[in-house]
DNA sequence: CGGCCGCGTGTAATCGATTGCATAACTAAT
DNA sequence: ATTAGTTATGCAATCGATTACACGCGGCCG
């Protein structure tokens, strides 16, 4: 019943115009008469036409959509980026593309495809670990494709980067730990070869040294940013002796499994252990306790990566330098950070196998 | 330095081939010879070529792009099927691009948009309530774009579908409160105009009404799915007198909402009294206490309909009826439920202004 | 031996929109 | 009145890939 749908030629016919005219009638108006504008726009109405992108892509060598490739969409802080990144490219008229990577030169060909193929005009990019050459090939390649990255940073790349002060704020939280009277302070490490596990491992240290305390490397535990590897954590934390009196977690996450295990062996925050995280995900003020976390401002990034890799697209030369933007992260006090219990002595290390 | 990107004509020539030759050679290899084949291989290779995803698009009116479109990619049930679909999709050489619905009249112009420009080939829907007219055009139209529904029903719509047990699930949940002694149990809603919510709250009623219980309609608490409803809706059940024993939650965040308003009051669970959740969301293990709730198949729930959908692109009579795919849910039994104390008596009456 | 079939390939039309160039109709300036 | 400039429009080429159709060639059957 219903015919095809309707093309530009359809919308001519009815309008009594070149396609030529109404190409011009929608895209860049005040090139044609005000008569011409008016009839042209019945026309669409009356015909139902909407535009077909694949013939402009093609033409115009632009998709007028941006390519977000991210670890892994599941975790709520990416997730809420995403959020922002789509929320900016919609204001723009721009659509998202989504790619988990989970490397293995499948995911890598696939995101080569997407930029190659004229899918995406841009890559915006949420992992620092993909690989350098690739991405600088993309980059410089006769495309020339606009790339951003966003929350990890690839080290003197060049890329255009959008980040928090990661070192700053780890410093920070823990120098909370060390204002609340405590010096025995553990880390509970992020991913081993993340770039943004490295800097706060670093912020850490700068805290500590700071203040003349050393880092004990018995009381940095490896976890993976997720709540199981916190979790996990937990068995070294309790088979030790020599406990440490408060704890800088990576992330929120890991800090949450940490607690978790902790509670389960009867050692409870914060009366028996601080514990600062970070990210202030959307549990962390519903946590028991509510957690005393670093929060970064998610959606501020989302939005400037967004917004600058589109700057970039609409204009390549629009910013100048390589741009390199550092957001600033702030410290919300809950609960499960306390003043040490009678000033430096290790009491956790007592009430310990009674679960 | 770097020339434009090469296309298939500077491959043909390389290879000494016409160009249809060459997209036969890289579409359908059994139409042409060996000997080609090899030459217009090894010409790709030397030239570096990658497909226009436009001018394929163009001719063949298919963008190998599905649209997912869902209210709150921040919301992590919705991230984890997003994941699962993404998944799918690009096993199956899709891309996917994502739009968050907050309706008013851009969003759903930009959502048709998308369909109707060649974008996207077929959409995935994570909403029921967007207007089911539109989508009937959408889908009855001349291109008849294919529509998965996923989560939600559109009640008596006709769209393929894929969800979860609601009504049946909601059941059990009560159920086992029931089980554990539970008489006065009430209900911490979803969303008003929500399918989901309105389904899991008949699965509430029934299982009330199977054991010879009646609801108590200011048993039944205002929530929106998230922890800030729930944590709103605890002050209501902290200033009655009689209160319910147990709590049956449309979900997990305002579980965890209602959980942690409770806890500042001195009401513990499961001491005091027993909630049971519904997703099973990655923190509900690590809550305090790890909470009892609905475990929904999120992944087999994304992945299946992305098959479908992908199906139904690539023949589009693949599925005959109109496709319901009902997934079971499981309960999964951890410590924020427990029989009841002194079989039936509310002894949660008692301490409640005291913090 | 003629006709038919099938295989591998090339020619050229096609998908839908954009845009450089040409043209026509006016206006303004000399 | 002629030229130059401006504005609105149309013509036709173009973007890159796919595919209907045609052709040539070799083999097979009657």
């Amino acid at each position: 019943m219903e015919r095809k749908t309707p093309t530009i030629q359809d919308v001519a016919r009815f309008a009594n115009v070149s396609t030529a005219t109404v190409s011009r009638a929608l895209s860049s108006p005040e090139k044609v008469s005000e008569g011409t504008r008016a009839r042209v726009s019945e026309a669409v109405r009356v015909t139902g036409y909407t535009l077909n992108q694949a013939g402009r892509s093609l033409r115009q060598r632009s998709a007028k959509t941006i390519l977000v490739a991210l670890p892994d969409i599941r975790n709520p802080f990416f997730s809420s980026i995403l959020d922002a990144i789509e929320r900016e490219a919609a204001a723009r008229g721009y659509g998202v593309l989504v790619l988990n990577l989970y490397f293995g030169h499948e995911t890598i060909r696939r995101l080569q495809d997407f930029l190659l193929s004229n899918r995406a005009d841009g890559l915006l990019l949420l992992d620092g670990s993909v690989d350098t050459h690739l991405l600088q090939t993309l980059a410089s390649q006769a495309g020339a494709i606009p790339i951003v990255v966003a929350c990890e940073e690839i080290p003197n790349s060049g890329f255009h980067t959008v980040l928090t002060d990661n070192v700053d704020a780890a410093e920070r939280a823990t120098q909370h730990l060390i204002d609340l009277g405590h010096r025995r302070i553990g880390h509970l490490l992020g991913p081993e070869h993340n770039v943004v596990s490295r800097e706060r491992l670093a912020g850490f240290g700068k805290a500590l040294a700071s203040s003349g305390l050393v880092m004990a490397p018995e009381w940095n535990f490896r976890g993976n940013f997720d709540m199981e590897s916190g979790f996990a954590a937990a068995a070294r934390f309790l088979s030790m002796t020599e406990r440490p009196t408060a704890i800088f977690a990576a992330n929120d996450e890991s800090a949450i499994g940490f607690l978790s295990a902790l509670r389960q062996h009867g050692i409870i925050c914060p009366q028996d252990i601080s514990v600062v995280g970070f990210d202030d995900l959307g549990v962390a003020p519903h946590y028991v306790p509510p957690l005393t976390t670093m929060r970064q401002p998610r959606e501020a990034l989302g939005r400037m990566a967004a917004e600058a890799l589109i700057d970039l697209l609409e204009d390549p030369d629009a910013l100048g330098m390589p741009l390199r933007i550092v957001l600033r992260s702030e410290l919300v006090v809950r609960e499960s950070t306390a003043r040490i219990a009678r000033g430096g002595t290790d009491r956790t290390r007592t009430d310990s196998h009674s679960s």
